[in-house]
DNA sequence: CACAAATAGTTCGTTATGCGAACAAAATAC
DNA sequence: GTATTTTGTTCGCATAACGAACTATTTGTG
């Protein structure tokens, strides 16, 4: 496993070793052995076993004597990320708002490299064949949030973004070809908001609107999300988008100076 | 800041000092400076520095050069958890039910140490002035869930926390002497669900109930929360109750093998 | 039950990781 | 402009963390 390529004085090689071992469990792999873990990062059996009983130790992960894994106290890492977000207090009774008022899913998310990160969602039914919470990670490309908050980008980090991203269909709507997506973007900067017709899952249909701060910078993007069948496009932007987009305003006027 | 008492070779403690780096930040310390991070942790500035050049570095956070500001990468460490989680995936669209029939908050929380700690939530409107999301922590003895937890926990363990709990009074109607606290958790162990009245926060009346595992353990407690001047804890007994009995069963009849 | 294979626990010599005091540089406050 | 505070950087040093190699235990197989 490799860290920066040079001897780096201000690179601490066993905290980001650390991270990795905590992040490399999942669904798939809810509980592992030592040596599974030291497969999985690369790591050494002793250095894997070093990681995982300082993990122990603290508290974030347990044993059974053979399986580890993780405890609830390692929400506690991600929940300094959300309690710090200026947004995170004030968004979630204005989509419930949202819900009450469209009877649909409403989510809030921020971009991270390629990737939409839930920060915020209120379920109303399961409009996905996975299930989604804060912290799942989407790609940006196709969906609704995501094109909002690319279209947000500013443009050197937009052209980054597209040197980058690895345009994979989801299903057969899905937007792959690079001059289509960039004028799906430019659409979405245009009107100020986004519409998404099962790009990312067959029957799925959404709709995202901006989150700016005082600077007028987009920080997050909000959406409801529908079945397909449910909701006309038309719908979705006669009824659905006008809720939206107050429901955004109210977040961004709520935040703090 | 002190790690283990003795040199302890398995012990890593640079894993462990910026994992603490990490947890400093919050809703009153969205962003710090290195000094700032420094004294918070008690580390020394070049250290503070390292480590949060580190995290920085991994995408963990970042800085305006002179600010340092956690991101949503760090979300994916608790995510980690959520995902290895074996009640996951199927509580939500249960919860969402819950929600659905009772017209209230519904939230699945599990105990970490004296806390409890949510998994899940489904919310409806804001029955607390505080906010809560997936990682917020609640003290344990005086929330419905928390009773809920301690009930199922064995005695040896139970013990342990009436040894360490601090009973602090949170409303007049607190529940703050060990008798009466001890009484209530063998209430709740014999009835099989924890009504809780205005004990953590005035106005507030939450039920939970247990959910079990096939070996009958108890891993987490499901709970509804309303306001005590819209519902009766007699109505919360009638009508809400079985909800939760079924739900909670749904859940544990859906969890693997 | 015996044996082989796999995995975990431990040791310890080694080294490079991470340390922090001290200084320089930059930013901030007055 | 000066004083103060904060940040950036260096580098000698101590030890934290390393991993190979071994022992011990567990698991799987015939």
């Amino acid at each position: 496993m490799t860290g920066p390529q040079d001897t780096d004085k201000d690179y601490v090689q066993s905290l980001a070793r650390g991270l990795e071992v905590i992040r490399t469990f999942s669904r798939y792999k809810p509980r592992m052995t030592l040596s599974e873990v030291a497969q999985q990062t690369g790591l050494t059996r002793a250095a894997a076993r070093r990681f995982l009983l300082t993990l122990v130790r603290e508290n974030y992960a347990e044993t059974d004597g053979k399986h580890f894994s993780l405890r609830p106290k390692v929400l506690d890492l991600g929940f300094s990320y959300l309690s710090a977000l200026p947004m995170w207090e004030v968004a979630q009774p204005i989509m419930r708002d949202v819900v009450n008022s469209l009877q649909e899913s409403c989510s809030l998310a921020v971009l991270d490299g390629l990737d939409i990160v839930y920060v915020a969602r209120v379920p109303t039914e399961r409009v996905m064949t996975i299930g989604l919470a804060i912290g799942s990670r989407l790609p940006a490309f196709c969906t609704s949030m995501g094109r909002t908050l690319l279209a947000g980008l500013p443009p050197r980090e937009l052209a980054v973004y597209y040197d980058r991203v690895k345009l994979e269909r989801r299903t057969p709507q899905t937007v792959a070809n690079m001059v289509a997506l960039k004028d799906a973007v430019e659409a979405s900067r245009r009107q100020g908001y986004t519409l998404i017709d099962q790009e990312l899952e067959m029957g799925l249909r959404s709709i995202a609107v901006p989150v700016r701060n005082r600077r007028s910078e987009v920080i997050a993007a909000l959406n409801v999300g529908t079945q397909a069948g449910r909701t006309s496009a038309d719908t979705m932007k006669t009824r659905f988008l006008p809720v939206l987009i107050d429901a955004g305003e109210r977040i961004a006027a709520s935040l703090p100076h």
